[in-house]
DNA sequence: CTGTTAGCGCATTCAA
DNA sequence: TTGAATGCGCTAACAG
């Protein structure tokens, strides 16, 4: 491996010299630059990216933190990431925190170890102070899908609150007028959100919301059937019920399947996130986007713009979700 | 942030004896090695590990190229290597080289760049030379999911033939005579190895195969339903049709219930991998399954093992597939 | 068992 | 525009 040494030997120029035509940030005459590069080509030169980051103190890459690697909804996320960091040379350390706080730190301090230039966090159990605290530190960081007022600049998120609106607004638009609702586990502040998007739908309906027509559940397949279950035994009437994310909806509509409940003729179903596998599903999973990929570019974006001065970014906060309506979902009968 | 140097100071002692407890490869006596303790305790010392790696020319990190970063499939083999690889304090750079062979070596050779102790390649589009002079350059690595003769010891497997085999003989135990089968891309060696695990079923029951029950697909969902609307046109009888991977498979059933065909009542259905939501599919899916995550996690070790001098970890090359039987696959009528 | 000394490969002052 | 010198923070001989 040829070192920038070799390099200056063989071009006949300083060290120096050598360094300053791979940065290209200072003058350096045509007729000694091009010397220069004919002895990298010749030498097949590699600039030792470890040596750099010592000496520059900056590691070209950047941390991302996840909840969990598998899924799609994260796979979609770190796609964009990485496509959109390669790009620009830039390396994706990726780590995950399983919704835990103690692990969710300890992946980050972990990054920052890993002296990475920026950090991007899908954060959901660390506490706000400690994400602030991190600001503090000098740390850089870009935060998905939650939102902190003093962090606002470092904020990506997808107005969740209009989600949940969106999607109960549809059934009501289809004549539903007994909903039920599964929401994700409510210390998430995107379960809160769509939860009170549902609310306002209810509301500007005239329909009254009651405690008796939500289940908390856990954003994971097998808590949709247990909502559909705990709904059932207690002996209410809907006609729809709506789910907080897509993979609820999928526990719902099995389990329904198990009880020869028809979908979506007894029952219209909506979910949330639009999922690679929503429309595989039969019926086809009426949804609300969640434009991930984007979001994951975005970030990437904001860090390229802040961290690496890259120009000509515009970043964009906040998302704004859509409906998809699919199969799932019919007026009411 | 402390470096070694205040520690050493602080503690009373020289850089080197610092060094030596931080990665504790010497003796260094009880008291002294507690002075140091102390002395990085109060300074909240943290190594740096860029500078650990530039002196020991050794990174702790370890790249991982997937073919794409989303998906069911990679996400739960990265789910697992990162796992693994963290509990050991390494760290994960992951690429994805979208089964393109330019890609696929510009991911490698960035790794490379960023000087990682060792790789874990899911590579498709790579030579077999390639790879070979891989291992010729001195890097480490490991290869999931494809088999060079050369490199054998360097190979995680799944039988694939094995796999093939199970699910037509499922099938063909159900009494079904007449199949149909649409494979991966040709060029993939799983897909040649599961298409020969298929026609190896048949002979075992005597069965021929003929060029007219096969389509080539792509792994892709929508190739599933091209490959049933292939073998309708052509006016092929089949009662049960076999599908290189759940994809595929999920293509299928979504297309016949277009066309009104009642699966599994009129059609079986088998896939291949036992992806997460085979099971929420409708009818649930046969499949064979895929323990990606146990390999994963078997390559992460292999690592360990041969690169990190980890003790006591046992490495199994080939995995063993099984048949899930599900909703999908009954009885011939 | 401990300290001294040299680098690892590069970026970056400061002079020239 | 170029070069010489210094140091980033740490590891690893080599002595003692």
């Amino acid at each position: 491996m040829a070192t920038i040494y070799q390099v200056s030997e063989l071009a006949g120029v300083s060290l120096a010299t050598v360094s300053r035509v791979m940065n290209n940030n200072a003058k350096v005459s045509d007729k000694t630059k091009q010397k220069v590069l004919d002895a990298m080509a010749e030498l097949g030169y590699q600039p030792n990216s470890i040596a750099q980051s010592l000496a520059s103190n900056r590691s070209n890459s950047v941390g991302v933190l996840v909840s969990e690697l598998h899924g799609p909804f994260f796979g979609d996320m770190m796609s964009a990431i990485e496509d959109t960091l390669r790009l620009e040379g830039k390396h994706t350390i990726i780590t995950s925190g399983h919704s835990d706080e103690q692990r969710e730190k300890e992946s980050i301090e972990f990054l920052i170890g890993r002296k990475c230039d920026a950090l991007i966090l899908h954060a959901e159990s660390v506490s706000d102070e400690y994400l602030v605290e991190l600001e503090a530190r000098g740390i850089e960081f870009a935060l998905m899908n939650r939102y902190i007022e003093s962090l606002a600049s470092r904020c990506i998120c997808l107005d969740n609150r209009q989600g949940g609106y969106l999607a109960t607004r549809h059934l009501l638009e289809l004549g539903h007028r007994q909903l039920a609702y599964i929401s994700g586990p409510m210390w998430k502040q995107d379960a809160q959100a769509r939860l009170v998007g549902h609310k306002q739908a209810l509301q500007e309906h005239k329909i009254a919301f009651t405690q008796a027509q939500l289940f908390e559940g856990d954003y994971r397949q097998e808590s949709g059937g247990k909502g559909l279950d705990y709904f059932l035994n207690r002996g209410q009437k809907f006609t729809a019920i709506v789910c907080a994310n897509d993979e609820m909806a999928s526990g719902v509509m099995s389990r329904a399947r198990e009880l020869g409940i028809g979908i979506p003729s007894e029952l219209s179903v909506v979910g949330f996130d639009n999922i690679i596998y929503a429309s595989y599903l039969y019926p086809t999973l009426t949804t609300i986007d969640y434009p991930i990929y984007d979001m994951g570019k975005m970030a990437a974006n904001l860090i390229l713009k802040t961290v690496y001065s890259k120009k000509d970014v515009s970043v964009k906060p906040i998302f704004v979700p859509k409906l998809k309506a699919r199969g799932s979902s019919i007026q009411r009968v």
